[in-house]
DNA sequence: TCACAATTCAAACAAACGTATGAATGAAGC
DNA sequence: GCTTCATTCATACGTTTGTTTGAATTGTGA
């Protein structure tokens, strides 16, 4: 078998991990249940990942990387670029996820449930992801948006951020839930709407006076 | 053994269940873990619950039932008074929840994991729990933002109190992230703190003008 | 065509899971 | 003091879990 049919079965594994964990969970799922859903057989999990962790580390991985890669590089051209506004800086924050999470029609919004998970995951996994991939990030979009928010302290500032990674987290993560409470009325898939909903209220929030007196 | 003591092996063991749910998760922890942590022995949840499915309800139900009692005590309240504020609807809408995780400092912030993850569980148990007791609140509450915010359009509404509802959720539920992302400068066991910032920022976001303009 | 390496496969492993059982133990009522 | 009922307990049941093994199969380079 060729290298590209190798990378075909580590991909249908990674595939149909993914989509379980979206569904069930993550320790919900069981090696077999993916292996079946993969068409792969049982013991390919521990050959090409070498343990469920491992795994799980790269369902993960396969995602974040380029996500955080294209918003780090939306901030950087921001940063260099002198009419830069809050509302560019939002959009470098969320369209990457929505673009990523909303994409991928075939699977519906399982990928974006299972990462809007990933902040409020207690698997071991999905915490040290959050530690050494989203961490960085954070600090550079908080610093940034520090400076386009001279009216707030730095405590704020961080309260505020931690706020609009919420909605995006949970815009995700319970997607289906808006469309519950809207008697199906509101398309959680629609990439624009979400976006322009999501932006409105975040740049509302986040530029809301601040709530200390010294001015 | 008397009734009393009965009650006092059920606590424990809720006691226990729900301290393990919020730090490894639901399906991550055995019904062994339970029992031997209350100090029980392992055939008593089944004995005093019938099953650990039956037991998750349990532990999710005696926090919410009281939280909503007093949500909707309170709007019912408002909903009597000609002089409510947008301030209120949200104080009736957040307080309780923080109130039920934050004033049971013993614990810690677990009990708030807990709740906050509740929203973006996949667990069966936890679905339905949302469907029959949050639902209803949720549609209650909607309305009366509505009724605040006149100039919205109704899936306007819908759009940003599921955006308040992510901000309460990630909140509780990540609240250790914000303190890592602040350096421990910011302590998110402190009450009225969290509530000053969570409602400046959702009251600038709910009210913040329409993008429709059907004016 | 042959030898080597990479991959797949069926089968088995010990460990842990939720649940069930029947005997021991406890307090309450007559 | 004896019966009755609720609770606790140690133990066992059948499944399912992640992982490992060694042989079979497939693809690659000489």
């Amino acid at each position: 078998m060729n290298e590209a049919n190798v990378r075909e079965t580590k991909d249908r594994i990674l595939d149909a991990a993914e989509a379980l964990f979206a569904k069930q969970g993550i320790e919900a799922t069981s090696l077999r249940q993916i292996t079946s859903e993969a068409k792969a057989n049982l013991a390919s999990v521990n050959y090409h990942f070498n343990s469920k962790e491992e795994l799980i580390r790269h369902v993960y991985l396969r995602r974040i990387r380029p996500m955080n890669q294209a918003r780090l590089d939306r901030l950087t051209d921001l940063e260099s670029n002198e009419a830069s506004s809050l509302d560019n800086l939002l959009d470098a924050f969320y369209e990457p996820t929505i673009e990523m999470a909303l994409d991928l029609k075939d699977k519906g919004l399982t990928v974006g449930q299972f990462m809007g998970r990933l902040y409020t995951e207690p698997n071991e996994a999905a915490q040290s992801i959050i530690t050494t991939e989203m961490g960085g990030v954070a600090r550079r979009f908080s610093a940034a948006f520090a400076r386009h928010l001279p009216h707030l302290s730095p405590t704020e500032v961080i309260w505020r951020v931690h706020f609009s990674i919420g909605i995006l987290a949970h815009t995700l993560a319970a997607a289906a839930k808006i469309q519950h409470l809207s008697d199906g009325r509101i398309n959680p898939h629609d990439k624009q709407e979400v976006l322009r909903q999501m932006k409105r209220f975040a740049r509302a929030g986040l530029t809301a006076p601040s709530l200390e007196s010294t001015t």
